[in-house]
DNA sequence: ACGGTTGTCAACCCGATGGTTGAATACCGT
DNA sequence: ACGGTATTCAACCATCGGGTTGACAACCGT
């Protein structure tokens, strides 16, 4: 279901011009030629940027005459923090069961000299 | 310094099979051969894979005879968590301090009859 | 009604990416 | 030394993504 969206955010973020509108976009709304001016990209450019952002979910527009307002999505933020913690807390707690397996194989390595890296399974 | 590094692991984990492939590794390390196993591309094609995640840094592998067990690396979700928190915060202050605004709004609006979405700089 | 501003659409170019297959490398077991 | 297993390298192909330019649409201001 969220399989989708979640590669959509990811992929959407993997751009660090789309990264540098989004810490634009957190301290305020702007308009496409707002956000355009900075860079040395034509404003079609950053229009297609902002599609991207926004299909998304990462922003939204509104309309205000011929401006398009972006405003910054923080929900999506969530569902990426939750998909990142659940994997780095697992992945961090076997790095601390490690240890107990460390111990071992150092055991295991004097008996019968296996000195090399292997984590055999 | 760290933004190019931001834009591999986001781009790493744009692709759902490189997800997959992080999530069962979260679980346990595993060569390249059993995390290609459950798929239907080539063992090439997931080899590659892993060298996205190994080049993002969110993979280590060791040596053991000629496999290359594959392992999880925590520290890197970290970096993410970091960027992503940032804006997530500050998109929610902005939400939340947006209520104000909403209400000013409001009351502009019936006084000159701006029923529209819009919200004026 | 007209000119200027804001933004998008369309067509196109090019480099990156994900997939393939086939050959090469590295190592184990016997 | 040899065959089998695990993995990577190389060449290739199709698609995608970010960039461009040029035309079009929508809207304001006067």
């Amino acid at each position: 279901m969220t399989d989708d969206q979640l590669s959509q955010v990811f992929s959407a973020l993997a751009d660090p011009t789309r990264r540098d509108i989004v810490a634009r976009l957190a301290v305020r709304d702007a308009t496409v030629n707002e956000l355009a001016e900075p860079y040395d990209v034509s404003v079609q450019a950053v229009s297609k940027h902002i599609r991207v952002l926004e299909d998304a979910g990462l922003v939204s527009r509104t309309r205000d005459a011929q401006r398009r307002p972006c405003h910054l999505e923080a929900e999506v933020f969530d569902l990426m923090t939750k998909w990142i913690e659940r994997y780095r807390r697992e992945a961090e707690e076997r790095f601390r069961r490690l240890d107990v397996v460390l111990e071992q194989l150092k055991d295991e390595a004097s008996e019968d000299g296996t000195t090399q890296e292997g984590q055999a399974s």
